[in-house]
DNA sequence: GTTATATTTCGTCAAATAACGAATTAAGAA
DNA sequence: TTCTTAATTCGTTATTTGACGAAATATAAC
């Protein structure tokens, strides 16, 4: 029970609903995130940890870059399935479109010049 | 976003989801709901009138009760297979086993002395 | 009608949560 | 080494949420 409302707490936010719609493409570094969001470093920060305790993400250090991804493997075996649904019914969403198109320009963008203008 | 957030925020507490197990096995009166959560009568009508304004559950009046049971049509198509995964992963959880034993006392119980004891 | 009773609404308080900036950490780059 | 920089942790503040009891509402019983 507690790590099913771990989960669910975790995906009751607007931000972290958005951060993992987002990492549907693929993984993404903080940065990138926090372009995507446009929210101080440190609160993106902390909604990326409270995603990873729920084991919803993972992450890895790459120098000075760390990037996140979804997770493969969940605590429980409903719960990517559980997420694949959601993600279909958030699909077609205002946000979730408008999201897509962002991320792609952030994406194009060189990371350097990114972090520069984000930090 | 927003009404698959109402769900999600709906779900995203440990109250709520007791009751939606509850409501597994049919529809239940208030008082019922009461006795199983074992909080104040206001406390739980504002948890059912959570859930009911997320479309999770309905209600029905008959006389001085009141009824919820689970939706069977949901804001999106996806809630309710969403729903039926989430409930299989609870399935087992002790606390769910628990409230089970405890829901058939409490509705093996007269109604007029079960209401006279919680309220 | 009046009274009793099941439920909801409202106001209040305490605890949890989300936001930020400042300080800290960890990893290149100079 | 020292400096820069990406990210996190910490401390604070404002908002949201969950709990309760008192008051209001609605319906049956008298």
């Amino acid at each position: 029970m507690r790590d099913r409302l771990d989960e669910l707490k975790a995906l009751a936010d607007e931000t972290r609903l958005r951060a993992l719609c987002a990492l549907r493409g693929g993984e993404l570094c903080v940065c990138q995130l926090i372009a995507l969001l446009d929210l101080a470093p440190s609160t993106v920060s902390k909604h990326l940890s409270i995603l990873r305790a729920a084991r919803l993400v993972e992450s890895r250090k790459d120098g000075r870059w760390m990037y996140y991804r979804l997770s493969t493997e969940f605590r429980a075996p409903s719960t990517g399935k559980m997420l694949e649904l959601l993600f279909k019914g958030l699909e077609g969403t205002e946000c979730v479109i408008a999201d897509g198109k962002r991320l792609k320009e952030i994406c194009s963008e060189n990371m350097e010049s990114l972090c520069k203008r984000v930090f």
